[in-house]
DNA sequence: CTCGTTTGACTAAGCGCTTGCTTACGACGT
DNA sequence: ACGTCGTAAGCAAGCGCTTAGTCAAACGAG
């Protein structure tokens, strides 16, 4: 008991750690870094890695799986937050291409780095992405189903929808002409358009 | 001055090579493939790689290049074979779409790898990644000229379509329920959509 | 308050292995 | 006999990770 659990020393050096390995995963791949880039990049020596997480894996398989957790959470906010499937849609497109935005950088490590993952940890994260498409096509099936939709495959529709949110990640740059916010109203436009939506 | 200059030895050998690493790139990335990965593929020895190719980087490049030299191909194709601008999409979109599900492994690479690239071979590939984008740009926007789209942004509208397409790299599977016909068949109906095409 | 002890953060050094690539040298068709 | 195609062996460098130990802060007995 040494005060807030948030702030010790040691969860400091973590998230330190964590953060420069997000940074460097991001910008040369899981493959592409090296511990000592990371351990550089929070100012610490290489063993200093190993002191705070166990392994380079590890590291992201941290980042991975809070990212989809996050998200997974974020398309369940958004669902939550519409009454209509037109509505949920477009607040889930809203929000999720914001969110890929903003988070550009784990959203590469996210999307593009799962084979790096061990089969164990893969396997976790995966069920984390069959929720998140799950969420989005249960959307999508509902507003066919009203006819608020014309969707002529909803498997297609859906990873339409995902398609135009996550490729996000690989062509949004920071000092591009739109904001995060900006590109969240475009996407709730597009995926409305998408699945055909009465206007 | 022996044979035809495409059936050589050593030209079925560099092809064999070539292959393989696009083979291994594909799914392991650059960094995550040795060479010596890529000459077992190939059923050679390690110092095979460097009889017919000066470096790994080398086939990488090769690669790339060829990928987006004939992406470029294609799409100029496509927007010859039509006279509108809803007919030209119409069909970028179907041949683009059906190319990146045929040719999903080296589209891993096209689109996946360019950070491992050497500077000179990125600004080389990044010149073609431009042409593409422009053909498309200029469809969309000669519909929005003609009033045959609605585009709110035709950046956002343009990239959205590529998304589109280059994101089916991403998750498209060979053994999934739908060929690459069926997909060139539905990102044409979904670009139009995208741009907002009377229909 | 004092002082030896404990605890946790951190590092210098380096281990065993793999990496991209080279060198020296055979094998084989013409 | 010659040039092409290929390999066995290996080099220097870099890799993920470990070990042994330093140092400062926290702690508890007297």
């Amino acid at each position: 008991m040494s005060g807030t659990p948030e702030s010790s020393r040691g969860d400091l050096a973590r998230a330190r750690l964590l953060e420069a390995a997000v940074q460097a995963f991001a910008a040369k791949g899981f493959h592409g870094t090296t511990t000592r880039d990371i351990a550089a990049a929070a100012g610490m020596s290489p063993a200093a890695v190993y002191v705070h997480h166990r392994s380079k894996e590890e590291l992201l398989y941290l980042i991975s799986h809070d990212g989809h957790q996050r998200t997974l959470d974020l398309v369940r906010a958004a669902v939550a937050a519409g009454t209509t499937p037109t509505e949920q849609l477009a607040e889930v497109a809203r929000r999720f291409g914001a969110h890929h935005a903003e988070g550009h950088t784990w959203a590469r490590i996210v999307n593009y780095e799962l084979a790096a993952l061990a089969p164990g940890h893969l396997a976790e994260v995966l069920e984390l992405r069959i929720g998140i498409e799950t969420e989005v096509r249960r959307v999508v099936e509902a507003g066919a189903l009203t006819g608020e939709f014309d969707v002529p495959d909803v498997g297609i529709a859906t990873t339409a929808v995902l398609s135009l949110g996550i490729d996000i990640a690989r062509w949004y740059r920071e000092d591009g002409r739109w904001t995060p916010a900006d590109i969240g109203e475009h996407m709730a436009a597009l995926a409305l358009r998408v699945v055909g939506a009465r206007q």
